[in-house]
DNA sequence: AGCCAGGCTCTCG
DNA sequence: CGAGAGCATGGC
């Protein structure tokens, strides 16, 4: 299968960010990214890599399942994967729109091509940025990590093990205590469990929400579940719904990078962050994901 | 050791 | 109502 990117795209530095983490569950290697998605229930193995040149990149995918792929099947593989990089996000409009901002303009020089990145399900960004409150990155992904291989589902490739993130379904069934067995608080464990069991019974549709023009609407929708705070929507529209416009501005690290590009990393508060994000216009959460990427990167101005 | 880490809810006064 | 406690685990 072979799928075409929207230019610019630089495919190394988009996937590297999938480089650390649980190889079980995510791997980008030698150039070649794999994950184990699920379509219509059936389980399968993607290994994607680039190909081609200056004017024309395309990301090259083999299939593995234990099971028929279909035509259908095939269809759906190819939204998804267009989802998971985004390759239809038109990045020089992005471009075009923050140039009056002298540091983001030298950043988007030095990261150009660079993608974010979007999880298959809503359900999944909603799942670990409630995981993600408070608790440093380092421990929220370690309970990410064993949520997904308690709950997830397992396809055996070639004797490697990948893990699929859990259904709704599946941690509709489980009890608190399983959750808080991977290390999550009674808290979290109860409003991911009950959150699954609405999805699961039918009375929440998080997928609708991508639908959504507005996105005060979503976050005055989604904080109205239990859980849920205008933090953890924002960072769920900018991971899980493509809404590059949403900014978790509240966000503890966030702020400290805004400031560190911005402010001399002076303490900054979440409304000293939204206004430098004014720059940014509908681009908000996409800057903020160039900043924390130019950290990691260790890019200075 | 103890305190803080990409928040949120619940409970007091 | 607004402030404050409590929560989970890992790292410093």
């Amino acid at each position: 299968m072979t799928i075409k990117a929207v230019l610019p795209f630089d495919f190394e530095l988009s996937a590297s960010i999938f480089s650390e983490g649980d190889k079980q569950i995510r791997r980008y290697e030698n150039g070649k990214f794999y994950q184990v998605i699920r379509i219509n229930n059936k389980l399968v193995l993607i290994s994607a890599k680039s190909s081609g040149s200056r004017d024309e990149i395309k990301l090259l995918v083999d299939l593995e399942s234990n099971e028929e792929i279909s035509n259908r099947d095939r269809k759906k593989i190819r939204e998804v994967i267009y989802t998971i990089f985004n390759l239809e996000l038109d990045l020089e409009k992005f471009y075009q729109d923050v140039k009056k901002d002298k540091i983001m303009s030298m950043l988007t020089q030095k990261l150009r091509g660079l993608k974010i990145p979007t999880t298959p399900t809503v359900f999944e960004a909603l799942v670990d940025s409630i995981i993600e409150q408070q608790i440093s990155l380092r421990v929220a992904h370690s309970l990410e990590r064993k949520v997904t291989k308690t709950f997830g589902d397992i396809l055996k490739v070639d004797d490697q093990v990948y893990y699929v993130f859990p259904t709704p379904q599946k941690i509709a069934s489980a009890t608190v205590e399983q959750l808080r067995e991977c290390g999550l608080s009674y808290k979290k464990a109860e409003y991911i469990r009950d959150i699954a069991k609405m999805i699961a019974e039918g009375t929440l549709d998080l997928e609708k929400f991508k639908d959504y023009e507005n996105i005060d609407e979503i976050i005055n929708d989604l904080s109205k579940i239990r859980g849920i705070g205008v933090w953890t929507a924002e960072l769920t529209m900018l991971r899980g719904m493509q809404k590059f416009e949403a900014i978790p501005a509240d966000d503890l690290g966030l702020r400290r990078v805004i400031s560190h590009y911005y402010c001399n990393d002076r303490k900054i508060s979440g409304e000293e962050a939204r206004r430098i994000a004014q720059n940014w216009g509908k681009w908000k959460g996409l800057a903020a994901f160039y900043l924390i990427t130019a950290e990691r990167l260790k890019i200075e101005i």
